[in-house]
RNA sequence: GGAGGGCUCGCAUAGUGGCCUAGUGCGGCGGUCUUGAAAACCGCUAUGAGGGGUGACUCUCAUCGUGGGUUCGAAUCCCACGCCCUCCGCCA
Protein backbone atom coordinates (compact mmCIF):
# COMPACT_ATOMS: atom_id res chain seq x y z
CA UNK A 1 0.00 0.00 0.00
CA UNK A 2 2.99 2.48 0.58
CA UNK A 3 4.49 1.12 -2.31
CA UNK A 4 1.24 2.15 -4.27
CA UNK A 5 0.87 5.80 -2.15
CA UNK A 6 4.77 6.67 -3.39
CA UNK A 7 4.37 5.34 -6.95
CA UNK A 8 1.18 7.72 -7.45
CA UNK A 9 3.07 10.69 -5.70
CA UNK A 10 5.59 10.16 -7.94
CA UNK A 11 3.71 10.70 -10.80
CA UNK A 12 1.53 13.44 -10.04
CA UNK A 13 4.92 15.45 -9.51
CA UNK A 14 5.86 14.19 -12.91
CA UNK A 15 2.84 14.80 -14.34
CA UNK A 16 3.42 18.60 -12.86
CA UNK A 17 6.47 19.06 -14.16
CA UNK A 18 5.56 17.82 -17.25
CA UNK A 19 2.61 20.09 -18.17
CA UNK A 20 4.26 22.78 -16.95
CA UNK A 21 7.13 22.64 -19.51
CA UNK A 22 4.62 22.05 -22.37
CA UNK A 23 2.48 24.89 -21.89
CA UNK A 24 5.96 26.97 -21.96
CA UNK A 25 6.74 25.17 -25.00
CA UNK A 26 3.00 25.79 -26.74
CA UNK A 27 3.37 29.57 -25.85
CA UNK A 28 6.91 29.44 -27.32
CA UNK A 29 4.98 28.00 -30.62
CA UNK A 30 2.90 30.77 -31.18
CA UNK A 31 5.82 33.31 -30.93
CA UNK A 32 7.42 31.25 -33.21
CA UNK A 33 4.50 31.64 -35.38
CA UNK A 34 3.82 35.10 -35.61
CA UNK A 35 7.45 35.77 -35.82
CA UNK A 36 9.19 37.13 -39.11
CA UNK A 37 11.52 34.74 -41.25
CA UNK A 38 14.49 37.09 -40.03
CA UNK A 39 13.52 36.45 -36.54
CA UNK A 40 12.80 32.83 -36.39
CA UNK A 41 16.64 31.45 -36.11
CA UNK A 42 17.77 33.23 -33.47
CA UNK A 43 14.09 32.09 -31.35
CA UNK A 44 14.92 28.45 -33.06
CA UNK A 45 18.04 27.77 -30.83
CA UNK A 46 15.76 28.31 -27.34
CA UNK A 47 12.91 25.88 -29.38
CA UNK A 48 15.29 23.05 -29.37
CA UNK A 49 16.37 23.49 -25.73
CA UNK A 50 12.72 23.35 -25.04
CA UNK A 51 12.15 20.58 -26.73
CA UNK A 52 14.77 18.41 -25.30
CA UNK A 53 13.33 19.51 -21.36
CA UNK A 54 10.31 18.24 -23.05
CA UNK A 55 10.96 15.16 -24.17
CA UNK A 56 13.00 14.33 -20.89
CA UNK A 57 10.12 15.38 -18.72
CA UNK A 58 7.79 13.31 -21.03
CA UNK A 59 9.86 10.37 -20.58
CA UNK A 60 10.03 10.81 -16.67
CA UNK A 61 6.35 10.82 -16.77
CA UNK A 62 5.71 7.60 -19.04
CA UNK A 63 8.17 6.33 -16.67
CA UNK A 64 6.22 6.95 -13.10
CA UNK A 65 3.26 6.27 -14.83
CA UNK A 66 4.29 2.69 -15.64
CA UNK A 67 5.68 2.18 -12.45
CA UNK A 68 2.40 3.20 -10.96
CA UNK A 69 0.45 1.12 -13.32
CA UNK A 70 2.98 -1.73 -12.42
CA UNK A 71 2.61 -1.32 -8.58
CA UNK A 72 -2.01 -1.95 -9.39
CA UNK A 73 -1.32 -4.66 -10.96
CA UNK A 74 0.46 -6.53 -9.12
CA UNK A 75 -2.11 -6.30 -6.51
CA UNK A 76 -4.72 -8.70 -6.16
CA UNK A 77 -8.48 -7.32 -5.63
CA UNK A 78 -9.63 -6.22 -1.89
CA UNK A 79 -11.62 -8.87 -0.45
CA UNK A 80 -15.60 -8.55 1.18
CA UNK A 81 -15.77 -8.31 4.56
CA UNK A 82 -17.03 -11.19 6.34
CA UNK A 83 -14.49 -13.74 3.76
CA UNK A 84 -13.60 -16.70 5.54
CA UNK A 85 -9.70 -16.59 6.30
CA UNK A 86 -6.95 -18.82 4.74
CA UNK A 87 -6.61 -21.38 1.67
CA UNK A 88 -8.47 -23.96 -0.37
CA UNK A 89 -9.64 -25.94 2.88
CA UNK A 90 -10.92 -23.26 4.69
CA UNK A 91 -14.63 -22.34 3.33
CA UNK A 92 -17.46 -22.21 4.98
CA UNK A 93 -20.73 -24.07 4.05
CA UNK A 94 -23.53 -21.60 3.67
CA UNK A 95 -26.36 -23.82 3.21
CA UNK A 96 -26.93 -27.52 2.31
CA UNK A 97 -29.64 -27.94 -0.59
CA UNK A 98 -31.53 -31.41 -0.70
CA UNK A 99 -30.35 -34.80 1.02
CA UNK A 100 -27.79 -37.22 0.18
CA UNK A 101 -29.66 -40.03 -2.60
CA UNK A 102 -29.50 -43.62 -1.47
CA UNK A 103 -29.32 -45.94 -3.85
CA UNK A 104 -30.01 -49.47 -3.35
CA UNK A 105 -26.51 -51.00 -5.26
CA UNK A 106 -23.50 -49.67 -5.43
CA UNK A 107 -23.10 -46.42 -7.39
CA UNK A 108 -20.79 -46.54 -10.28
CA UNK A 109 -18.12 -43.57 -11.20
CA UNK A 110 -20.03 -41.20 -13.75
CA UNK A 111 -16.95 -42.54 -16.48
CA UNK A 112 -18.39 -46.02 -16.11
CA UNK A 113 -22.38 -44.69 -16.44
CA UNK A 114 -21.12 -42.64 -19.45
CA UNK A 115 -19.07 -45.48 -21.41
CA UNK A 116 -21.95 -48.03 -20.15
CA UNK A 117 -25.09 -45.48 -21.99
CA UNK A 118 -22.22 -44.43 -24.69
CA UNK A 119 -23.04 -41.23 -23.38
CA UNK A 120 -18.87 -39.88 -24.19
CA UNK A 121 -15.78 -41.83 -25.75
CA UNK A 122 -12.43 -40.56 -23.81
CA UNK A 123 -10.51 -43.18 -25.45
CA UNK A 124 -10.62 -41.38 -29.14
CA UNK A 125 -10.78 -38.60 -28.20
CA UNK A 126 -7.15 -39.35 -26.24
CA UNK A 127 -6.37 -40.55 -29.76
CA UNK A 128 -7.23 -37.56 -31.85
CA UNK A 129 -6.33 -34.72 -29.44
CA UNK A 130 -4.98 -36.14 -26.62
CA UNK A 131 -5.19 -36.83 -22.75
CA UNK A 132 -8.18 -34.81 -21.21
CA UNK A 133 -9.96 -34.72 -24.43
CA UNK A 134 -13.55 -36.24 -25.29
CA UNK A 135 -16.06 -36.92 -27.65
CA UNK A 136 -19.72 -36.39 -26.22
CA UNK A 137 -21.63 -39.18 -28.15
CA UNK A 138 -25.57 -40.19 -28.85
CA UNK A 139 -26.51 -39.36 -25.45
CA UNK A 140 -24.18 -37.04 -24.26
CA UNK A 141 -24.43 -34.82 -27.03
CA UNK A 142 -28.10 -34.60 -26.88
CA UNK A 143 -27.41 -33.61 -23.07
CA UNK A 144 -25.15 -30.97 -23.78
CA UNK A 145 -28.06 -29.37 -26.31
CA UNK A 146 -30.89 -30.29 -23.69
CA UNK A 147 -28.52 -28.20 -20.72
CA UNK A 148 -27.59 -25.33 -22.84
CA UNK A 149 -31.24 -24.98 -23.93
CA UNK A 150 -32.61 -24.87 -20.48
CA UNK A 151 -29.80 -22.99 -19.52
CA UNK A 152 -30.47 -19.95 -22.07
CA UNK A 153 -34.66 -20.60 -21.24
CA UNK A 154 -33.91 -19.64 -17.30
CA UNK A 155 -31.33 -16.56 -18.31
CA UNK A 156 -33.90 -15.15 -21.13
CA UNK A 157 -36.78 -15.46 -18.84
CA UNK A 158 -35.20 -13.78 -16.17
CA UNK A 159 -34.05 -10.58 -18.58
CA UNK A 160 -30.56 -11.92 -19.17
CA UNK A 161 -29.37 -11.33 -23.08
CA UNK A 162 -28.40 -13.61 -24.65
CA UNK A 163 -25.23 -14.26 -26.03
CA UNK A 164 -22.69 -16.38 -28.26
CA UNK A 165 -19.28 -15.12 -27.54
CA UNK A 166 -15.76 -15.46 -29.14
CA UNK A 167 -13.68 -18.25 -27.13
CA UNK A 168 -10.41 -16.66 -29.03
CA UNK A 169 -9.19 -12.75 -26.92
CA UNK A 170 -7.31 -10.04 -27.43
CA UNK A 171 -4.35 -9.59 -24.52
CA UNK A 172 -6.26 -6.45 -23.18
CA UNK A 173 -9.64 -8.52 -22.27
CA UNK A 174 -7.68 -11.51 -20.77
CA UNK A 175 -5.33 -9.19 -18.66
CA UNK A 176 -8.19 -7.39 -17.63
CA UNK A 177 -10.13 -10.26 -16.21
CA UNK A 178 -7.45 -10.64 -14.54
CA UNK A 179 -6.45 -14.20 -16.05
CA UNK A 180 -2.95 -13.16 -16.42
CA UNK A 181 -1.82 -12.72 -12.57
CA UNK A 182 -2.46 -15.65 -10.47
CA UNK A 183 -4.03 -18.21 -13.38
CA UNK A 184 -1.28 -17.33 -16.58
CA UNK A 185 -0.31 -20.71 -16.38
CA UNK A 186 -3.69 -22.34 -16.79
CA UNK A 187 -4.37 -20.15 -20.22
CA UNK A 188 -3.61 -21.12 -23.43
CA UNK A 189 -1.69 -18.93 -25.77
CA UNK A 190 -2.01 -18.54 -29.64
CA UNK A 191 1.57 -17.00 -30.00
CA UNK A 192 1.66 -16.33 -33.89
CA UNK A 193 -1.45 -14.58 -33.45
CA UNK A 194 -1.02 -13.18 -30.07
CA UNK A 195 -4.58 -14.56 -29.73
CA UNK A 196 -5.37 -16.32 -25.77
CA UNK A 197 -8.62 -19.04 -26.14
CA UNK A 198 -10.67 -18.32 -23.36
CA UNK A 199 -11.47 -20.40 -19.84
CA UNK A 200 -14.44 -18.82 -19.49
CA UNK A 201 -16.78 -16.59 -21.39
CA UNK A 202 -16.38 -13.99 -18.73
CA UNK A 203 -13.37 -12.99 -20.10
CA UNK A 204 -15.50 -11.87 -23.72
CA UNK A 205 -18.42 -10.73 -21.55
CA UNK A 206 -16.18 -8.21 -19.47
CA UNK A 207 -14.24 -6.89 -22.83
CA UNK A 208 -17.82 -6.18 -24.49
CA UNK A 209 -17.99 -2.89 -23.05
CA UNK A 210 -14.84 -2.65 -21.98
CA UNK A 211 -13.48 1.58 -22.77
CA UNK A 212 -17.58 2.61 -22.66
CA UNK A 213 -19.74 4.46 -20.50
CA UNK A 214 -22.97 2.04 -20.00
CA UNK A 215 -26.17 3.45 -18.99
CA UNK A 216 -27.10 1.25 -15.46
CA UNK A 217 -29.91 3.84 -14.08
CA UNK A 218 -32.20 0.66 -15.11
CA UNK A 219 -30.62 -1.53 -12.83
CA UNK A 220 -28.06 -3.93 -13.65
CA UNK A 221 -27.13 -5.32 -17.41
CA UNK A 222 -26.92 -8.73 -17.76
CA UNK A 223 -25.39 -11.42 -20.22
CA UNK A 224 -26.08 -14.74 -20.58
CA UNK A 225 -23.20 -15.92 -22.63
CA UNK A 226 -21.89 -18.97 -24.52
CA UNK A 227 -18.81 -19.91 -25.56
CA UNK A 228 -16.39 -22.78 -25.58
CA UNK A 229 -13.68 -23.10 -22.57
CA UNK A 230 -10.59 -23.76 -22.96
CA UNK A 231 -8.06 -24.89 -19.72
CA UNK A 232 -4.50 -26.23 -19.60
CA UNK A 233 -5.13 -27.66 -16.20
CA UNK A 234 -1.67 -27.48 -15.13
CA UNK A 235 -0.55 -28.76 -12.03
CA UNK A 236 -3.42 -30.83 -11.57
CA UNK A 237 -1.53 -33.93 -13.42
CA UNK A 238 -3.24 -37.06 -12.18
CA UNK A 239 -5.89 -35.77 -10.71
CA UNK A 240 -9.38 -36.47 -12.09
CA UNK A 241 -7.89 -37.79 -15.09
CA UNK A 242 -10.97 -40.41 -15.74
CA UNK A 243 -14.09 -39.36 -17.83
CA UNK A 244 -15.43 -35.92 -18.24
CA UNK A 245 -14.88 -34.55 -14.84
CA UNK A 246 -11.98 -32.33 -15.70
CA UNK A 247 -11.09 -31.75 -18.97
CA UNK A 248 -8.49 -29.16 -21.66
CA UNK A 249 -12.12 -27.95 -23.10
CA UNK A 250 -15.79 -27.35 -22.04
CA UNK A 251 -19.10 -25.76 -23.36
CA UNK A 252 -20.13 -23.42 -21.00
CA UNK A 253 -22.98 -20.67 -19.89
CA UNK A 254 -22.06 -18.03 -17.96
CA UNK A 255 -24.13 -15.37 -16.32
CA UNK A 256 -22.33 -11.72 -16.12
CA UNK A 257 -24.04 -9.13 -14.80
CA UNK A 258 -22.55 -5.34 -14.72
CA UNK A 259 -23.96 -2.75 -11.89
CA UNK A 260 -23.21 0.26 -9.42
CA UNK A 261 -20.66 -1.56 -6.80
CA UNK A 262 -23.20 -0.48 -3.92
CA UNK A 263 -25.72 -3.18 -5.72
CA UNK A 264 -22.80 -5.58 -6.53
CA UNK A 265 -23.49 -7.74 -3.01
CA UNK A 266 -27.15 -7.73 -3.52
CA UNK A 267 -26.34 -8.85 -7.02
CA UNK A 268 -24.08 -11.35 -6.07
CA UNK A 269 -26.78 -12.85 -4.33
CA UNK A 270 -29.29 -13.30 -7.05
CA UNK A 271 -26.59 -15.00 -9.29
CA UNK A 272 -26.43 -17.16 -6.36
CA UNK A 273 -29.83 -17.59 -6.93
CA UNK A 274 -29.90 -18.45 -10.59
CA UNK A 275 -27.51 -21.06 -10.24
CA UNK A 276 -29.17 -22.92 -7.52
CA UNK A 277 -32.55 -22.71 -9.84
CA UNK A 278 -30.41 -24.60 -12.39
CA UNK A 279 -29.20 -26.96 -9.83
CA UNK A 280 -32.58 -27.74 -8.36
CA UNK A 281 -34.06 -28.12 -12.14
CA UNK A 282 -31.53 -30.89 -12.19
CA UNK A 283 -32.37 -32.37 -8.96
CA UNK A 284 -28.94 -32.63 -7.91
CA UNK A 285 -28.26 -32.66 -3.77
CA UNK A 286 -25.61 -29.65 -2.92
CA UNK A 287 -23.92 -27.49 -0.65
CA UNK A 288 -22.99 -23.74 -0.47
CA UNK A 289 -19.65 -22.84 -0.20
CA UNK A 290 -18.03 -19.29 0.70
CA UNK A 291 -14.29 -19.36 -0.49
CA UNK A 292 -11.95 -18.63 2.01
CA UNK A 293 -9.94 -15.33 0.54
CA UNK A 294 -6.47 -17.85 0.16
CA UNK A 295 -8.35 -19.90 -2.81
CA UNK A 296 -10.16 -16.12 -4.38
CA UNK A 297 -7.36 -16.01 -7.31
CA UNK A 298 -6.84 -12.14 -8.46
CA UNK A 299 -9.82 -10.30 -9.20
CA UNK A 300 -12.88 -12.14 -7.34
CA UNK A 301 -13.79 -9.98 -3.71
CA UNK A 302 -15.96 -13.08 -2.75
CA UNK A 303 -16.99 -15.99 -4.21
CA UNK A 304 -19.86 -18.55 -3.63
CA UNK A 305 -19.45 -22.23 -5.26
CA UNK A 306 -22.60 -24.79 -5.40
CA UNK A 307 -20.93 -28.51 -5.11
CA UNK A 308 -22.87 -31.44 -6.03
CA UNK A 309 -23.07 -34.76 -4.54
CA UNK A 310 -20.99 -37.56 -6.24
CA UNK A 311 -22.51 -40.69 -5.00
CA UNK A 312 -19.32 -42.83 -5.98
CA UNK A 313 -16.37 -40.15 -5.33
CA UNK A 314 -18.55 -39.47 -1.63
CA UNK A 315 -17.60 -36.17 -2.35
CA UNK A 316 -18.99 -32.82 -3.02
CA UNK A 317 -17.20 -31.22 -6.54
CA UNK A 318 -18.05 -28.01 -7.88
CA UNK A 319 -20.56 -27.74 -10.08
CA UNK A 320 -21.03 -23.75 -10.40
CA UNK A 321 -19.18 -20.74 -9.39
CA UNK A 322 -19.85 -16.88 -9.08
CA UNK A 323 -17.72 -14.30 -8.26
CA UNK A 324 -18.32 -9.99 -7.27
CA UNK A 325 -15.19 -8.81 -8.96
CA UNK A 326 -16.31 -5.28 -7.19
CA UNK A 327 -14.53 -2.42 -9.55
CA UNK A 328 -11.23 -4.94 -10.17
CA UNK A 329 -11.91 -5.72 -13.99
CA UNK A 330 -13.85 -2.20 -14.70
CA UNK A 331 -11.08 -0.35 -13.50
CA UNK A 332 -8.51 -1.97 -15.81
CA UNK A 333 -11.04 -2.46 -18.75
CA UNK A 334 -12.50 1.39 -18.17
CA UNK A 335 -16.02 0.10 -17.90
CA UNK A 336 -17.83 2.69 -16.49
CA UNK A 337 -21.35 4.45 -15.85
CA UNK A 338 -22.43 7.80 -14.78
CA UNK A 339 -23.57 8.04 -11.20
CA UNK A 340 -26.00 9.93 -9.43
CA UNK A 341 -24.02 12.95 -10.25
CA UNK A 342 -23.19 12.10 -13.29
CA UNK A 343 -20.02 11.32 -13.02
CA UNK A 344 -18.10 8.51 -14.63
CA UNK A 345 -17.42 5.82 -12.27
CA UNK A 346 -16.07 2.40 -12.54
CA UNK A 347 -18.90 -0.50 -12.53
CA UNK A 348 -18.64 -3.46 -10.68
CA UNK A 349 -18.97 -7.17 -12.87
CA UNK A 350 -19.89 -10.53 -11.34
CA UNK A 351 -20.04 -13.39 -13.11
CA UNK A 352 -21.64 -16.96 -12.09
CA UNK A 353 -21.91 -20.51 -13.79
CA UNK A 354 -25.08 -21.74 -15.18
CA UNK A 355 -24.16 -24.53 -16.67
CA UNK A 356 -20.53 -25.95 -16.92
CA UNK A 357 -21.57 -28.83 -19.84
CA UNK A 358 -19.11 -31.94 -19.34
CA UNK A 359 -18.87 -31.89 -15.44
CA UNK A 360 -23.03 -31.33 -15.19
CA UNK A 361 -23.28 -34.09 -17.56
CA UNK A 362 -21.13 -35.88 -15.18
CA UNK A 363 -22.85 -35.52 -12.28
CA UNK A 364 -26.21 -35.86 -13.74
CA UNK A 365 -24.99 -39.67 -15.02
CA UNK A 366 -23.45 -40.44 -11.43
CA UNK A 367 -26.14 -39.36 -9.13
CA UNK A 368 -29.20 -40.42 -11.21
CA UNK A 369 -28.19 -43.93 -12.65
CA UNK A 370 -30.44 -46.47 -11.87
CA UNK A 371 -29.91 -50.05 -10.63
CA UNK A 372 -30.73 -51.55 -14.19
CA UNK A 373 -27.80 -49.17 -16.04
CA UNK A 374 -30.16 -46.78 -17.27
CA UNK A 375 -29.98 -42.98 -16.10
CA UNK A 376 -33.50 -41.19 -15.59
CA UNK A 377 -33.46 -37.42 -17.11
CA UNK A 378 -34.97 -34.67 -14.20
CA UNK A 379 -38.12 -33.19 -15.56
CA UNK A 380 -37.27 -29.94 -16.13
CA UNK A 381 -34.48 -31.35 -19.04
CA UNK A 382 -37.04 -33.68 -20.96
CA UNK A 383 -38.69 -30.96 -23.19
CA UNK A 384 -35.46 -30.15 -24.36
CA UNK A 385 -34.58 -33.78 -25.20
CA UNK A 386 -38.07 -34.69 -26.51
CA UNK A 387 -39.82 -35.93 -23.47
CA UNK A 388 -37.09 -38.86 -23.41
CA UNK A 389 -37.51 -39.78 -19.07
CA UNK A 390 -34.34 -41.99 -19.46
CA UNK A 391 -31.05 -43.16 -21.16
CA UNK A 392 -30.80 -46.86 -21.52
CA UNK A 393 -27.40 -48.66 -21.89
CA UNK A 394 -25.72 -49.15 -25.07
CA UNK A 395 -25.63 -52.18 -26.29
CA UNK A 396 -22.76 -54.52 -26.81
C1' G B 1 -3.50 -14.25 -49.11
C1' G B 2 -3.42 -9.73 -52.89
C1' A B 3 -4.95 -4.53 -54.38
C1' G B 4 -7.21 0.02 -53.05
C1' G B 5 -10.07 3.54 -49.78
C1' G B 6 -10.97 5.12 -44.88
C1' C B 7 -10.88 6.10 -39.10
C1' U B 8 -11.70 13.94 -36.53
C1' C B 9 -15.36 16.00 -29.45
C1' G B 10 -23.30 11.43 -29.80
C1' C B 11 -24.22 11.43 -35.62
C1' A B 12 -22.61 13.86 -40.25
C1' U B 13 -18.74 16.64 -42.04
C1' A B 14 -14.47 20.84 -42.61
C1' G B 15 -9.58 21.02 -41.77
C1' U B 16 -2.46 19.16 -46.45
C1' G B 17 3.03 22.13 -40.92
C1' G B 18 2.11 27.77 -36.70
C1' C B 19 -4.31 32.31 -37.08
C1' C B 20 -6.79 24.60 -34.44
C1' U B 21 -7.49 27.37 -27.84
C1' A B 22 -10.36 21.64 -33.73
C1' G B 23 -14.87 25.05 -37.39
C1' U B 24 -19.95 23.96 -39.26
C1' G B 25 -24.65 21.27 -39.54
C1' C B 26 -27.83 17.74 -37.05
C1' G B 27 -29.26 15.66 -32.53
C1' G B 28 -29.51 16.31 -27.18
C1' C B 29 -29.89 19.47 -22.61
C1' G B 30 -31.06 24.30 -20.31
C1' G B 31 -33.11 29.23 -20.96
C1' U B 32 -36.01 33.51 -23.31
C1' C B 33 -40.77 34.10 -25.56
C1' U B 34 -45.82 31.36 -25.08
C1' U B 35 -52.07 29.57 -21.74
C1' G B 36 -49.29 25.13 -23.54
C1' A B 37 -46.48 23.56 -27.65
C1' A B 38 -43.96 24.51 -32.30
C1' A B 39 -40.86 28.10 -34.52
C1' A B 40 -37.22 31.72 -33.56
C1' C B 41 -33.25 33.37 -30.59
C1' C B 42 -29.38 32.63 -26.60
C1' G B 43 -26.22 29.31 -23.91
C1' C B 44 -24.26 24.45 -22.98
C1' U B 45 -22.73 19.72 -25.17
C1' A B 46 -16.63 14.19 -24.56
C1' U B 47 -12.79 11.62 -21.64
C1' G B 48 -8.50 11.49 -18.45
C1' A B 49 -4.83 13.75 -15.09
C1' G B 50 -3.85 17.87 -11.95
C1' G B 51 -4.83 22.78 -9.42
C1' G B 52 -8.27 26.70 -7.11
C1' G B 53 -13.20 27.76 -4.48
C1' U B 54 -18.22 25.76 0.87
C1' G B 55 -20.74 25.51 -3.70
C1' A B 56 -23.38 26.47 -8.89
C1' C B 57 -18.23 26.52 -10.95
C1' U B 58 -13.27 27.64 -12.72
C1' C B 59 -8.11 27.13 -14.54
C1' U B 60 -3.89 24.06 -16.66
C1' C B 61 -2.23 19.84 -19.44
C1' A B 62 -3.34 15.64 -22.50
C1' U B 63 -6.55 13.05 -26.11
C1' C B 64 -8.21 13.96 -33.99
C1' G B 65 -8.06 4.86 -34.22
C1' U B 66 -3.24 3.05 -31.20
C1' G B 67 2.04 3.30 -30.61
C1' G B 68 6.64 5.22 -32.38
C1' G B 69 9.37 8.88 -35.46
C1' U B 70 10.60 13.67 -38.22
C1' U B 71 10.24 19.04 -36.63
C1' C B 72 11.39 24.72 -32.60
C1' G B 73 6.13 23.33 -33.66
C1' A B 74 1.93 17.60 -36.19
C1' A B 75 -5.24 16.32 -36.94
C1' U B 76 -1.83 17.57 -41.15
C1' C B 77 4.58 14.48 -43.02
C1' C B 78 7.05 9.25 -42.21
C1' C B 79 6.90 4.02 -40.02
C1' A B 80 4.40 0.01 -37.52
C1' C B 81 -0.05 -1.94 -35.68
C1' G B 82 -5.56 -2.20 -34.87
C1' C B 83 -10.29 -1.73 -36.91
C1' C B 84 -13.94 -0.61 -40.91
C1' C B 85 -15.26 -0.48 -46.24
C1' U B 86 -14.64 -1.97 -51.68
C1' C B 87 -12.68 -5.45 -55.20
C1' C B 88 -9.92 -10.19 -56.36
C1' G B 89 -8.63 -15.16 -54.55
C1' C B 90 -9.98 -19.02 -51.07
C1' C B 91 -13.65 -20.97 -47.85
C1' A B 92 -18.18 -23.37 -43.80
Amino acid sequence: MDRLLAADEARRAAVAAADSLRAEQKAFGRKVGQASPEERPALLERGKELAAEVKAAEARQAEAEEALQQAHRAIPNVIIDGVPAGGEDDFTVLETIGDKPVYDFEPADHTIVGERVGAFDTARGAKVSGSRFYFLTGPGALLEFALVNLAMAQATAAGFTPVVAPALVRPEAMEGTGFLGAHAEEVYHLERDDLYLVGTSEVALAGYHSDEIIDLTDGPRRYAGYSACFRREAGSYGKDTRGVFRVHWFDKVEMFSYCPPEQAEEEHLRLLAWEKEFLDKLELHYRVIDTAAGDLGSSAARKYDCEAWFPAQDRYRELTSTSNCTTFQARRLAIRYRDSNGKPQPAATLNGTLVAVTRTIAALLEVHQQADGSVRIPEALRPYLGGMDRIEPAKL
